[in-house]
This record gives structure tokens, sequence and C-alpha cells, in this order.
DNA sequence: ACACAATGTTAGATATACATAACAGGTGCA
DNA sequence: TGCACCTGTTATGTATATCTAACATTGTGT
């Protein structure tokens, strides 16, 4: 799974720190997030995508073999 | 969080059982799933949705307390 | 080159999603 | 009445998301 988030992240402005504050998470929670390293819970996914000013789907990038 | 997985599910006219079987999880996982009692994987989240044909954020109903 | 901020990685602990199996209650239909 | 189907629940086991802490690397500015 990919996602958008260091992208928008970085349009924001806000370092990952900041960006696991808001959201309530450890910082290494974003990097593993950003990196595509595992799959989160559907609230987390969406107080991400939130935070980043945005839905889930659109942060989130799924894949044919999400579907598999 | 709420959902509107029984509703859409009617709305296709298939059973827990064949929703689960589409989506690859057991029924028992779809039954916990229609009762809110857990919070799915982000990529469960999109196999339900999909075999709903909708989306996370039509399927999914996020609350107040989900962003605290 | 130095200092410092931001990012990346790793290892161990904890919480919980999901699997599995078994059983119970309800509904409709022969 | 009976049976078959759908739904709900409970208990136990496994996989993995997330936490925590510590250290390594990279980048940036002076």
């Amino acid at each position: 799974m990919k996602t958008r988030i260091r992208e928008l992240r970085a349009k924001m402005g806000i370092t990952q720190e900041e960006l696991a504050q808001q959201v309530g998470v450890r910082r290494e929670t974003i990097v593993f997030l950003e990196k595509g390293k595992y799959n989160p819970s559907l609230k987390l996914a969406y107080k991400v995508a939130r935070t980043l000013g945005s839905t889930i789907e659109e942060v989130f990038i799924f894949e044919e073999e999400d579907l598999a």
C-alpha cells in the first residue's frame, strides 16, 4: 500500500514528530505508515487523513493486490 | 464506529456468509463489523466497501470520538 | 567541520484484529 | 411439527499493529 502522507505532510510544513503528536501516535508509527510498512487500523487512517486535511481514499493508495 | 454494512448488504440481497466469502474473511468478522465491535484494518475496510459497491467513507461512519 | 534537527532502524512488550470451532435463537416454509 | 437457513455469541489461539526506548543515518545551516 502506497500513501501520500509524506507529500501532504511536506505541503503542510510539519515534521513526522508533529504529525504523530497531532494524530496521537508515536513518530515511528508515522515512519512505517509513510513507507507502507503496515496496514493501519481504519480509525488511525481516518485521523491521519483528517489531520492532513484530506480523505482516506486520497491519502492511502490501494493496489490490485489489496483486493486479492 | 457505525457502519452501513447491513443496509448495503441487504440492498445487494446477500447474506453475511456470502459477503464474508467475497471479502475473504469469516462470517463472525462480518457480524462484528456490522455491530461496530471492532476497528478493522484499512485493507479490510477497503475490501468490504468495494464488495458493497461503495467507498470506505460511505460505508464506515466516523464520529467525534474517532478523532480524540 | 561542527552542531542540531529530521528521519530511519531495530528489538522487545502489549493490545487487539481476525481465525477457528462450537453452540443458541429466530424465521420461514414443507 | 419439523427442518434448513440466517444471525448472534462465546472461548481460545495466532498474527500483527502499535508502543517504548535506544541508537544510527542523513540533511541543513553556520
